[in-house]
This record gives structure tokens, sequence and C-alpha cells, in this order.
DNA sequence: GTACACTATATGTATATCTCACATATATGA
DNA sequence: TCATATATGTGAGATATACATATAGTGTAC
């Protein structure tokens, strides 16, 4: 639903039309770099996606885990399952350099993106700035 | 294909994993802010989309038509025909009290995005500060 | 007078990505 | 034993993007 519910109601802007802002892919650099910091696996990092704007209170499994998966067939990660400690077995992920690699091109893509949102963002308010209340 | 290649051969990543950093349906504000500026027309808008990261060299215009046609059908846009100037006939539109207040929310929408990247890239910066060139 | 480039709008389809719902299994405490 | 928390996954459908193609008016160079 709306993160804005007031503008939506004085536009009457009922459907939720949901500008979602959302990047693509975007949990692939959060995983990436959560795993630069610390192996881990793949609950542990739903936990810590809420860090980045993911929701916390339902997070999806799903993207989380193809997304592992993928990695791990790609050659940006490697895993092992871990059957040592109380629950279930984990499967524990670790970054390779190509990895690492991926993480650096993310993060220039990242930067390059904030810089056009920025943009938007001046022009934005240069065009609204009277109108603000 | 990659933005950054040097990168991409330095850590041997071959196949075009693109990571994109691309925002979804960035193009709808985008589009509602030019119209915003001045009443234009799909094909003038497509041609200024390359301010805001869209490639300039060959623009997709699916897109644009495709989500001009959609904010005119969901009442964010008005269109009428203009066949006064030289060449076809124009389709111009017009941003309407609706059309505005979804501009208005993109626009919160993409400075909590841009907050989010901010944050990523404070993080990542932290992370690998001593391994920069 | 016609071939070509430029302007202008639009659709068709394949692929990529996301969301939602569901399925499975292990350990722990009531 | 039954609910709950931990843990990893898949399937189907919806949505978004990418790439290709279709149609047509206008100006101009030959």
């Amino acid at each position: 639903m709306f993160e804005n519910g007031h503008l939506a109601k004085k536009y009457k802007i009922k459907k939720c039309e949901c500008p979602s802002g959302k990047m693509m892919r975007f949990v692939e650099p959060c995983l990436l770099f959560f795993i630069s910091q610390h192996v881990s696996y793949g609950y542990e990092l739903m936990a810590k996606l809420d860090r980045f704007g993911f929701p916390k209170a339902n997070p999806d499994p799903a993207m989380v885990y193809r997304t592992l998966r993928y990695l791990e067939k790609e050659g940006f990660v490697l895993s092992r399952w871990d059957t040592k400690g109380a629950g279930p077995a984990k499967r524990i992920y670790e970054l390779t350099q190509k990895g690492l690699g991926l993480l650096h091109l993310w993060a220039q893509s990242i930067a390059t993106r904030k810089k056009v949102l920025g943009k938007f963002l001046a022009l934005y308010d240069e065009r609204f700035k009277d109108k603000k209340k």
C-alpha cells in the first residue's frame, strides 16, 4: 500500500498506483555485501535485509534463496552445509573473488543511480519550491 | 552491457551479469515531471529521457508510449491531437491534478530510495575504504 | 516523381523479475 | 504430541523490460 497516505488522499488517488521506487535486483548487492562482512546463511541474511528498506515484518524468502542459488551457480559465492549448530542445517555462504568483483560493480552502479535520483529530486525541488507548505 | 568494463575484466566476469541498478517504472515519474514543466508529446519526451540516465542513442519507444497511454487511462494526464505543426500528428499530453499528486508521491518515494542507496554506499565505503587504490 | 531520411505513434512477443502461496524438514519447549 | 521457531526451498501468476516490427505523414535531394 501507500507509504504516503495523506498525499494519496489529497489527490484522490484511490487505487494503489504504487510508485514503488524499488531498484531492480537490489537484493543481490545487499546479499553480496552482507556476505563480504561475514560468512552467513539465507535465514540470517533475510533478517538483515530490512536495513536496506526491505519489509521487516514479512520478508520474502523466495528472492533471497533464489538469488543465493543463482550467485553460487555463477561462481560469485560458495556454499557448504553446517549441521553442527542447533536446529535445521544451514547452508553457509562465503564470497569468492569474482563475487567481490560483482559487489564492486554493483557499488559503482548504485552510485550512478543515486546521482540520477539526486538530479531528479534537484529538478523537482526547483520546479515546486514555491508550492511547498 | 557493462558500464564498467575494466572492473568486469579485472574480476573475469564475462557474461553480462549486468547490475543494472535501474529503478522500477522510473520512466513514469520522468514523464510526469517533464509534462509538469510543459505540455509535450511522446517523441519529444522520449528525447528528453537521457537526462535521467536513459540511453540517448536508441531510446525505447515502447515504454514511453505505453506508459503515456496508461497514465491517461488512469486519469493522470489528458491528451489531444495536434495536427497543426509540420510532420505527423502529435498526441499532446498535459498533467491533471491527480497526475500532479502522483508526481509528488513519486518524489517522496524517490527521496526514500536515494537515502537507502546512500546508506548502502556509506556502509560499502566504510567496509572497503582501505582497499581503495 | 520518387527514393530517402526524419518525425511520430503504436503493437507483439520473449525474457526478466517480483510476489504470493505453498511445501518440506529439524529442533525445542509446553 | 502439538505448537512454534528455525531453515531451505519450489510453482504459478503477475508485472516490467527489451527487442523487434508496423504504419504513416512531411521535407528534400536527385
